[in-house]
DNA sequence: ATATGGAGGGCACTGCCAAA
DNA sequence: TTTGGCAGTGCCCTCCATAT
């Protein structure tokens, strides 16, 4: 079927789909040959973390297998962007992955899961997506390669996406992927995520989605198929409610945050209202998604890959020499979810100036433009003022301590004594869960000490509320964390 | 135009066995 | 033990014949 030698690696990517299982594509050697050792790499990272899209890329054709969008939502939950110092241009860095690790997340089962991830790789070469409006259109490729050696996969997205799924729209979407990645159908996935931008872009429908009101909304059938990919398909208009939308919704209705009935026009005035869908959609209360809130409450997850991905999603690119501001501002925010919620995201939905100015206004009601201005409350408590004296006292310590190390020592400058950023009361909170669990204060100074000399601040891991952590802080002082070369960052 | 009940092809999933 | 091949099963997707 193949031909051997040379011509294999071309013809693969060339392929059209419909052939792509028939493909001997066991010859690894000949296929991958120029993957080289050192190339650098992000980490594929699998938890439950959200990822962005244009609502110009959502709402356009996305023409791909299930396994294909899954695999493609993965990539852009993952996405982590790198300046390239000569052309000052915006890069987003290849992905490596375990195959076992992605056919786990992709819940591929069997033994021949190496192929199976192979085949779903190399067919995500051949996908495209497709947006058109008026008489424009646009067509991106996704990927730029996927390479295979030794058990890992390195799959890099087409760096052109970064304007048309990341930063072009007025309007984006965020999703948590753990729902997306529960479909079992391809166009569950598609019109949920269509449902949730066209939500999304429209003040009145969040508003009222927000308050757990009802929204309703119409999507023309064309728009519709455009969506699912189905504008050839389903000639008869009651199979495309009856094998598409009906399905579809019922499968999202059972497994996602919202609740979605539809129904048609049944008194059309003019013959082209007939191609009218009317969606119903109400959200589930119980079901706090998709929350920025929740996203960065946990210190572990508010990294600087996410927040990058919020400031390119928003085109604030430049404020990413600001993340660490940001970042500061989330943990002040952190153990208050009204204010979190209200002022965080009204800074990220009003985005008119430098996000990270605006954002920094905020905590003073005065200068902030927030209508709903919360001030937050003050995020620990005490018994009486006595023991918070001791624990104030017990902070200021540790925290002079910390800069004091960070001043004598070559660390980096982001802990010097003039970034009072980290004095947050998230970091307070932290240090009185470590108290309360009987540590010392000499031992965390110890342990600061510890993670000073062993290369610990080289891994990433180096602000004082990530150190402060309980668990951090354990494996620091057990010496469990280990400098992992395959894990190195740019 | 709406509704019913499929066929059939392919996708997704599973288990068994062989090979390395 | 890990990985790959393969066949079987059931569901997803699409299309169609027929009836109301």
């Amino acid at each position: 079927m193949v031909s051997q030698g040379k011509k294999m690696s071309e013809e693969i990517l060339t392929k059209d789909l419909k052939n792509s299982d028939k493909l001997n594509t066991n010859d690894k050697s000949i296929i991958f040959s120029s993957l080289s050792d050192d190339t650098k790499f992000e980490p594929l990272k699998l938890d439950n973390r959200s990822f962005a899209m244009s609502n110009n890329a959502i709402l356009g054709c996305q023409p791909m297998t299930l396994v294909e969008g899954k695999l493609f939502r993965i990539l852009l939950s993952q996405i982590t962007f790198f300046k390239d110092e000569k052309t000052l241009e915006y890069e987003m860095l290849p992905y490596r992955i375990k195959v076992q690790d992605l056919a786990k997340k992709l819940n591929l089962k069997g033994n021949s899961l190496y192929n199976q991830v192979q085949d779903v790789c190399i067919s995500l070469t051949t996908r495209h997506i497709f947006a058109k409006k008026n008489d424009e259109w646009e067509v991106y490729t996704l990927m730029s390669y996927v390479k295979y050696k030794k058990g890992v996969v390195e799959l890099k997205l087409n760096n052109d996406l970064k304007d048309f799924v990341y930063g072009l729209g007025e309007y984006f979407s965020i999703y948590q992927l753990e729902s997306i990645l529960s479909f079992r159908s391809k166009h569950s996935l598609r019109i949920y995520e269509a449902i949730k931008a066209k939500i999304g872009q429209n003040k009145s429908f969040r508003t009222m989605f927000n308050n757990n009101e009802t929204v309703h909304l119409s999507i023309t059938d064309k728009e519709l198929r455009d969506i699912t990919a189905t504008i050839h398909k389903y000639k008869q208009t009651y199979d495309f409610k009856k094998n598409v939308i009906t399905p579809a919704l019922k499968e999202i209705t059972n497994i996602s945050d919202i609740n979605v009935t539809y129904d048609i026009d049944k008194n059309p005035q003019k013959k082209g209202d007939l191609d009218l869908y009317f969606f119903e959609i109400s959200n589930k209360a119980s079901y706090s998604f998709p929350n920025i809130y929740e996203i960065f409450k946990s210190s572990d997850i508010v990294t600087e890959d996410y927040i990058k991905k919020l400031l390119f999603a928003t085109k604030k690119e430049k404020d990413i020499n600001h993340i660490e501001e940001i970042r500061s501002l989330v943990e002040k925010y952190v153990n208050n979810k009204d204010a979190f919620d209200k002022n965080f995201i009204y800074a990220l939905n009003h985005s008119k100036y430098s996000l990270t100015g605006y954002i920094l206004s905020i905590p003073d009601k005065n200068t902030s433009k927030n209508p709903d201005f919360i001030k937050p409350d003050p995020l620990t408590t005490f018994d009486n003022d006595e023991s918070s004296k001791i624990f104030y006292d017990t902070f200021d310590e540790i925290f002079n301590y910390w800069n004091k190390l960070a001043n004598e020592n070559i660390i980096s400058d982001t802990h010097g004594i003039e970034h009072v950023k980290y004095k947050t009361k998230k970091s307070q909170r932290l240090l009185k869960n470590l108290l309360d669990e009987g540590i010392s204060p000499d031992e965390i100074k110890k342990g600061i000490h510890i993670a000073n000399e062993s290369l610990y601040f080289l891994n990433n891991h180096n602000s004082f509320s990530y150190f402060l952590n309980a668990e951090n802080f354990k494996s620091i002082m057990n010496n469990e964390e280990k400098i992992d070369s395959t894990e190195q960052r740019f």
